[in-house]
This record gives C-alpha cells, structure tokens and sequence, in this order.
DNA sequence: GTCTATAGTCGGATAGAC
DNA sequence: GTCTATCCGACTATAGAC
C-alpha cells in the first residue's frame, strides 16, 4: 500500500520540482514578494520552464492549491462517513475529523498552513473563490450538519458562527501565527502536535456546546 | 471634549493622507502588492512626497502600524484598569475589555483588522517584532494574568493556549475571512457587530473556561 | 522539453529646480 | 515642502534556436 517513491522521492520531474520550491517560497514571502526567478533558482530549473509547463505564475499558484486542498478535504469526507455510519454524532470526534487531515501531514509540508492562511485573507478573490467552491465548501456544509446533530440546541446560523470562531482558532495555531512563537517560546516545540491538537478540540467543543443565550 | 474634526478632517496635511490611503492599499493588496505610485496617486500628492515625509516604503508601513496600534492597546488598558479596580475578574468581561475596543473602530477604519492579519501572519519578521514588542506584548501578558484569576484552575501555559485559539477566533471574524461571506452571506451584514462580539465571548468563555483535563 | 536572449513594463528611490 | 525628470534594477512573459 505505502509507495516509498512518496518520501524519498526520486527522480522528481520539473514539474514537480516547480511545484515544490514554489509551494515554500509562496508560503513564506506571499505571491507578490516571490518572483519566477527565485522559484525557478530554487528548483533548479530554467526560467521558462514555469511558462511551459504551467502558462502563468497565477496558474502556477493555482496548481499548487489544488494539489492540496483535494487530498486533505477528501480525508475529511472519508472521517465524517465513518461518524455517519456508526451514528455516534459527538463534537469533540466530529472537530477532530476536521483538524487531523491538517495535523497529520508530515512537518516537511508545514507550510502548507500558511499557504492556505493566505487564501483565506490574503489572495484575490477570483483564486479564493476557485478554491473555496472547488474543495472547501462541501466540506464546510457538511461539518455544520454533522455538528448540529451533535449539538441540536442551536440554531442553523448560531452554529455556522460557531463553526468560523472554531475555524479561526485552528487556522491560527495551525498557520503558527508568529504571536505563538513570542507568547509560548520554547514551550512550543516541547508540545507534541498531538497535545496542540487535544487541547484546541478541548477548547473549541467547549465553545460550540455552550448554552444558547446569553441573558436569561 | 469631542473635538469635531476628527471626523470631517478638514484640511488634511499631506503627510495624512499618505498614511491614509496607504492604510487601505496595504490592507487589500499587501505590502509587495501596493506600489508608491498607487499610493501617491490615490493620495492626490506627488510620488516624492513619501520619501520626504518617510523614507522609506517600509518606513511608511511602520509608521501605519504605530498609529493605529496604540490608541487601540490604551483603550485596553484602560479597560484591564477598571476590571482590576473593580476586582470582578470575569472571563466574560476580560475578553470584552480586549475585543471592544477593536470592534468600537468606526466603520471607515473596517480595514484595519485585515491590516493587523496581515501583521500577524504575512509581514516580514521584523515588522512584526516592532509592532509586537511595543504595543501587543505587554497587553497580551496582562490578559493573560487577569484570565487567570477569573479561571484558576488551568496552569499558565494551558491559559496562554487558550487565550492564542480565542484570539485566532477574534481574528478570523474581524478580518472577515473571505469564507464568511460566502458562508454566512446575507446574515453578516444582518448582524449587527454587538451580535457578533457577543456570540464571540460567549464561545471563547466557555472554551476558556472548559475543565483542565480531557481524560479522567 | 529545454535552453538563451530579450522585449516591454514597472518598481523604489533620488537629484535638483522651484 | 513640493514638483519634474530620471536612474537603474527587477519583473513577467515570449520568441526562437537546439
């Protein structure tokens, strides 16, 4: 089942070498701040190998989305299948189907975060939107189903509220947002993703469970 | 005590309206995305008067992040000010004293919380650290002890967690994450922003205030 | 498919007149 | 303080040889 071509990857194409370097150097220094030429230095291909093998930097980004965004929230979907088939309908398991895709892929690819941090509030929105309808909102509006059944006392658009407050505080640990690094320090590294992890599903279910109003 | 200018801003100096128009450039196209000709012609002044009045472009986003920065961290402490006065040290009322004075910001400033996302997640390091170190740091460490007393039994480390997701929290609903739009659509521009502040604090207290442990 | 060379544009910054 | 004019480097994209 496992291909060991996956890791070590060997014999890499230029495509995916393109693909690769662009990935990190869009991550850290955004679209605007990274040129072809550093992309096509660090992948150690010709300059106009990207306007070959993709047609423009924009389609190139584009590419690199969706390279993405379709593995992580397909494993998403396969989470969510095994809550519907056993009928067990509990917010803390259902939070995790939505996190562990993210939280499982290896530290070699923990820009990827970032990456899609940047979609998020970043990028345009004619590239949010492709990606958005493409990959994420099936997703979404099937995760608020799910997390009304298991919290039944609110309303549609109380939880959809819920569901972008619980978004963010995942989008942010996850996209390490560099206040973690000022206000946690070493403390940081020492957590295993795993805790990181547990404790914001122990956060964020809390959250959403919360009684309903806030005045009697 | 109202000084009627500051709305109408009649007779603006050049040097304000640079920092204006900037302001909203940078927020929606980035520091990479937003030339000085952009800048200087949005402005109505002439492209050598940035480097007159600034030095630099960097400088200029500097002296963006200064301004705003400030006023809105003062008004915290002036809240933290009253709660310890007071001595009701609510989780509710911590987290309102920190989110109010964000969302207090009139509607023509509704950029500036994208500005800051961009702050916290895409600026260079060196942006960050300067806007950090001078006006977030020494506000976050007072939340964080103020937290602390409304909810004593979490350790320190597990309080700053908890206080990084509801930030994220706060932080993807003010910068309006592109997502909420196309999720929530109409319903955000129903709410009006107490409605949301509110929903806001009531998930971030519960989650803050949740049990230590996940596991008996 | 891969390269070199270059077209064509736009960027930040500054010199120097007023 | 404000302007015009300009330097010079960097950018995306493409044409055309191999």
């Amino acid at each position: 089942m496992i291909e060991t071509t996956v890791l070590s990857a060997p014999a890499q194409t230029t495509k995916d070498r393109i693909l690769d370097a662009a990935e990190l150097l869009f991550a850290d220094r955004g679209f605007d701040g990274t040129s072809l030429r550093m992309i096509t230095s660090e992948a150690n291909v010709n300059l106009a190998a990207v306007n070959y093998h993709f047609q423009s930097k924009e389609a190139l980004l584009h590419a690199i989305y969706d390279r993405r965004a379709g593995p992580i929230n397909r494993r998403r979907m396969e989470l969510l299948d095994a809550i519907e088939a056993s009928g067990e309908f509990v917010v803390e398991r259902i939070l995790d189907a939505f996190v562990r895709p993210v939280f499982e892929l290896g530290v070699e690819v923990g820009h990827v975060p970032r990456l899609m941090m940047r979609l998020l509030y970043v990028e345009t929105e004619g590239m949010f939107q492709h990606v958005f309808e493409r990959h994420f909102r099936p997703v979404l509006l099937r995760f608020g189903v799910a997390l009304r059944r298991a919290a039944p006392h609110l309303s549609e658009q109380e939880m959809m509220w819920r569901v972008q407050f619980f978004i963010g505080s995942f989008a942010h640990v996850m996209a390490g947002g560099r206040v973690l690094k000022f206000v946690l320090k070493d403390e940081r590294e020492a957590s295993p993703r795993d805790l990181i992890m547990r404790r914001l599903i122990r956060f964020a279910a809390a959250g959403i469970q919360a009684p309903k109003e806030i005045e009697a």
